[in-house]
DNA sequence: TTGACATATGTAACTAGTTTCATCAACCTC
DNA sequence: GAGGTTGATGAAACTAGTTACATATGTCAA
């Protein structure tokens, strides 16, 4: 099957070595540790190295350190902003490690976790990122089988399997609520995302409910995005009154909200407070600026980064960390009182 | 929690024949064409198998078929919708064709992008998508050393050297500026993002000044955020006159200036037009909704995630492909005739 | 002159899989 | 009962690197 003149093989080591006329050790020794070599047999490889265009295999590389250099994280999509400034912080922390990050978005589906992760793991991912504690069977056992380092983000539970290395949702959510309690206001609007397959979202309205308070919660679900945000606005709008306040469980349905009640000519504070989760750069300039819980995704995709890296290097999982969210006044709340 | 002084080395191939009681053909022929295998050897190898917690290794796999199933995509930024939902289209099509996909962003520098290039085609990256066609001297000389297959996006240009896969961008920001003219736009203002290192930004722009009309652009330079935006509404509002119009070279830029526009109660269209060029989902729900160009991204990541996995597998690279921009009219323009 | 040591390089054994080819038994046909 | 075919399995070669160990040469001191 082997003819004389193959037309286009990538060269190898064994190739460079040939065409050098020295050994396969010496080229290695030329990729790895020039100092070692002669001056002159250095070039003669540099030589052939680069006449061949040489470029040496990561797999075989991999194989005998057993590392691949990469990293997989699951997120639920790049729709939307708070999981690119997290993966913006990841990255640049990963890459301090010497750590390439592989992103797969999950929509938000189990099944499409689990199968994400095991073709991550089946390119040979060396640890992995996952969002929230809640996966489905299938997910579970691939992580026990392969005991591949894990770290949950965006979910704080300090008894978990994995170490979480995030934010109480729900504390989140009750200091917006609280804000909104104290301000006065008694009927308040809930928007939130899909509840299904979300923990994170559970774990707010969870939050919202345990929250002792003497006024009416009235939950909308819709989308995560703009769109969605403002279909629940012009639903509110449709209500026979509209509530005192409109607490979003992110921002940016948040601000869908926003731009839905302003097409509704509602003004707020005016007529109703608005107050978001997550706090966006783009929180700060809407129209009114938007009273939000900022969420530290930063600072959890560096400290992320560095438990996964470590956890990797040392063989030791880390402890689970719990980020402080806090509340950032603007504009868009007023008291009635 | 886990326990950290397990003598953990991975069980191979070798130890679970030798579980087994089989030889290593035999367990490879489980794991890839289980029906060679008798059906009790079938069972006590995956007896050993499930004991023994194996896990093939990718690299091992990956230097016998030459293939790591994985490609990396170089964009600027995740921290715009309009690059997500490229990944998106990119990363469902890829999958189509079992592969993987790599995000790794550059923040637009070329000297990160042929770093982070480099670390793709280290860990065995087999293709490349990247954005544009304007790269660092290294980032050229690494593309044709390694010969490894690479499309271009976001811009078209019929005779590169390597493929694109993209819209041409001077056309799209003409069909905005012509809108404007038609409408009878005598002064307008060009918002646009970082000029260096941009051929997109900088091809609209050519576009803009090739354009043949009788009236005025002046242009502005901000971030492509919606806080850039704003920042420049604020600037524009504080000169002397109003321009007629606003042709934002992005969306995520043009809410920004929307929204600035609104805190100093500028009225849109009323006292400015607004256009952008992108078309994301938030535009139909802006107040008011924003005239656009649409640029046809998620196409795009389907016709390059084809194009880049039948040159993968074929060896032959795929051709140029032009996509088409169209301008959607909402209410954000309006005539001056 | 010889032993001690450093430097430079090669040989061959690893890494963890896949794959080719050989072997052997069971069954079928003539 | 000889010959052919099929099915199941194993031995060993193969992928492309790294690396432990062996060897050859040169320098220097005793």
């Amino acid at each position: 099957m082997q003819k004389a003149s193959e037309p286009k093989k990538r060269a190898n080591l064994r190739d460079v070595a040939k065409a050098a006329g020295v050994s396969v050790a010496t080229v290695s020794r030329v990729l790895n540790e020039p100092g070692l070599v002669k001056k002159d047999t250095l070039e003669k490889v540099q030589a052939a190295i680069a006449t061949l265009k040489f470029v040496p295999s990561a797999a075989a590389r991999a194989i005998n350190s057993g590392r691949t250099r990469f990293v997989g994280a699951l997120i639920p999509t790049l729709d939307n902003a708070i999981f690119a400034r997290f993966l913006a912080a990841l990255e640049r922390k990963l890459s301090e490690h010497q750590l390439s990050l592989v992103v797969a978005t999950t929509d938000s589906n189990p099944d499409t976790e689990a199968e994400k992760a095991k073709s991550l793991i089946d390119i040979g991912a060396e640890g992995l990122i996952v969002t929230g504690a809640t996966h489905c069977a299938a997910m579970h056992d691939l992580l026990e089988r392969t005991m591949i380092p894990t770290i949950i983000t965006s979910f704080y539970e300090s008894d978990n399997a994995l170490p979480t290395i995030g934010y109480d949702n729900a504390a989140a959510a009750q200091l917006a609520l609280h804000h909104l309690a104290e301000l006065g206001h008694k009927d308040i609007a809930v928007v939130h995302g899909p509840v299904r397959d979300n923990d994170r979202t559970r774990a707010r309205l969870d939050g919202l409910k345990t929250y002792v308070f003497d006024g009416k919660l009235t939950t909308f679900e819709t989308q995560i995005s703009h769109q969605g945000g403002a279909n629940v606005a012009d639903h509110i709008c449709s209500l026979p009154r509209l509530p005192d306040a409109i607490l979003c469980l992110s921002d940016v349905v948040a601000l869908g909200v926003l731009l839905g009640l302003q097409a509704s000519k509602i003004s707020v504070p005016e007529q109703v407070s608005m107050i978001g989760i997550d706090d966006l750069p783009t929180s700060a300039v809407t129209v009114p600026p938007l009273t939000s819980v900022h969420l530290p995704v930063s600072q959890m995709g560096e400290r992320a980064a560095d438990g996964l890296a470590q956890w990797i290097t040392t063989q030791q999982a880390p402890h689970s960390e719990k980020l402080h969210a806090r509340l950032i006044v603007r504009n868009s709340t007023r008291s009635l009182l």
